[in-house]
DNA sequence: TATGAATGAGATTTCATTCAT
DNA sequence: TATGAATGAAATCTCATTCAT
């Protein structure tokens, strides 16, 4: 094994461990067992337990942010990069699954990985960004609508569905109806014959009232 | 100061610092000295940290649950509904802002509010459910949906975008359009001309598809 | 209550209390409940821990040795005083059988009791001395043995043999054959016929072997 | 140093604190001092001070029993074996005199010791019943008498004498005379002409007085 | 006078880090 | 280079004592 990949191998054993005990319920040597080295030897690697920490968050989110990219550009249209966005986090989440309930069932375990969930939430918003502005130029998605509405209603429609499906239900990823989900998300929920009956503010509202009288 | 008092003080400190340090890094002289008392004080109340720790998670929880319920009430219509939780979520999150950003940003402190936060919308979402399903019936959504994915839209999409807007971009709640969001939220973001384009499963958008190449 | 009966009252609740937990295990509040008082009523009696204790143990003292005096007064011959003397050891472990059971099981609990016990065993050797004089003195025991040794035969064995069946084998005070035990001590273990063959030593056990030979 | 040297420096160490200061009144740091160590290198070997008191006790408990057999093992005849044991216990509180003299004096010291000393003595008289049964059969004791009448007669007696001597009198063990006690023991303390005057039970009493009225 | 809530010194225990092997 | 025994700072928790009521 070489230095590199030694540290890889402590890196990796200490993001398992980091993440079901959290930082401060993290002792050096559960994470130098998990590698299976000696407790002296993380410290030939890594400076301190924070700088191991720190590293770590570093990487996981270099290889989210980078699977996230890739799974988005496996769809050609909007509605397939939406079904694929979703089939990689119900099977992030399901792979996760002890983590998660853990951190859902609000468990003593200190969890700086909700932090890193947290932060990459926002990032991986920033880059759905750009797909939906390439959507909206390109004629798939409605051009009036707001940006940031729109990315936000993408990722946390997602990100609750599959959350409460797969953590909650223990409903397996690929027993999700995806089409449902993206249809439900680009169709709206709003009962077509009563469309705007609630909304008094927008143009489109106004001529389907109007258009609903008739 | 009565017992009661007292106690509920206490609760009340441990709830905002173990908001910022996260179990672990909490020290109980912090807390003692954030209720303005002795640390022995403390342990007149609780019988350990992780009783003290408990039990404010389960008062925490008890007062969020209920103002989600106060919250949801006020509204008539489903719309009114709607953003009445969007603003609810937004100051909620304006409020603890500075919870929130270290939490975002991966700051080394654990956070177990983390985990807290994480069930609350597990239960909210249970509770969103029976005012989607009043809803349905009454005609303001379309019937045909999935109960829980119309749930999961409207939970999820209020929490990734007002989560996004307040935290990353700090605006003030007050300056969120509500109404531009629901209605996003309630008509979808496909644009009507092409409904169906990327899909090839469901009868509707094959017939869309067809008109178009006409 | 007047405050001498306060007073006494919670000398017995610690006494009891220490008896039990040892003066480190102890805490002035199990006192305090134990006499049915507040905890900083035994202030108002005793200044510190230390000084109820060392109250405690006094009063305790004096009131052994007060009732030893006693009992080896009830008795006229030295078998008498013997006897009598058994019998109220016997009934004192007895009483406190919970305490040396835990005393002689090496329980964790602390025990300056051993020591109060310890030290009452010496007090009261010096009192048995001056009755055994006596006894020697008007013929009743023999006169050429040594005062500490028959002093230490008779106490001794008192202790060790009520020790043993009362706390070991459970055997009621009332059914232990007291005139069986002095009547082993003061006749000697010893064979008659070989008396002496192991012993050099003395001009009576020479007359002795002598006397048997013919 | 090996581990398992190191372990038995912290029992020995252990020993000789909890033996001066008792269980609740030992500090950690004191064993730790003791043994020439940090504090924290305790831990490494023990897992609590409680676990590290008990075995410090089993150990102790097993070395006493040891010695006990050897010593008691040495003698041929029973007078051999007698003298023996007075002499080894003379030593062995000559050993430890200053525990002793605390435990006599009634300091305010926790003394789990003495718990430890009141078991052996019940462990010992086991031990000693089968050297006073086999004295029996051999013809060196009286075999009309009860078997633990004697046992306690003689460890009785040897404990309480050489208390007395060393811990009280401060004399050495070697100035005692063992011959004496071993002597007294075996042969009684009833004077001879009158033997017998005080008991009204036995045969050989009555025939006794009968004999003296002659 | 009686109380028990409040206190903080001091105990046990944990664990990141060091360092001799 | 790899190790894990040793360490001690710092945490949790206990409880004798004080003091306002």
């Amino acid at each position: 094994m070489t230095k590199e990949e030694r540290r890889t191998a402590i890196l990796k054993a200490a993001g398992r461990v980091f993440y079901y005990k959290g930082y401060e319920g993290t002792k050096i040597e559960d994470i130098a067992k998990e590698a299976g080295i000696g407790k002296g030897t993380v410290y030939e690697y890594f400076e301190s337990k924070q700088q191991l920490f720190e590293e770590m968050i570093a990487e996981n989110r270099r290889s989210y942010i980078q699977s996230f990219l890739e799974t988005v550009n496996t769809g050609r249209t909007f509605r397939e990069k939406f079904i694929a966005l979703a089939k990689y986090q119900a099977n992030l989440i399901h792979e996760h699954i002890a983590f998660f309930e853990n951190l859902a069932k609000s468990k003593i375990m200190a969890r700086e990985m909700g932090a890193l969930i947290l932060e990459q939430n926002f990032k991986v918003a920033e880059i759905l960004k750009t797909h939906v502005r390439e959507a909206m130029e390109n004629g798939e998605l409605r051009s009036d609508l707001d940006l940031d509405i729109v990315s936000s209603l993408i990722f946390g429609t997602i990100n609750q569905y599959c959350g409460v499906k797969v953590l909650y239900y223990h409903i397996h990823p690929e027993d999700l109806d995806y089409g449902k989900i993206a249809d439900t998300v680009l169709q709206g929920i709003q009962r077509r014959e009563i469309r705007g009956i609630s909304s008094t503010s927008t143009r489109t509202e106004k001529r389907a009232e109007k258009f609903q009288k008739e």
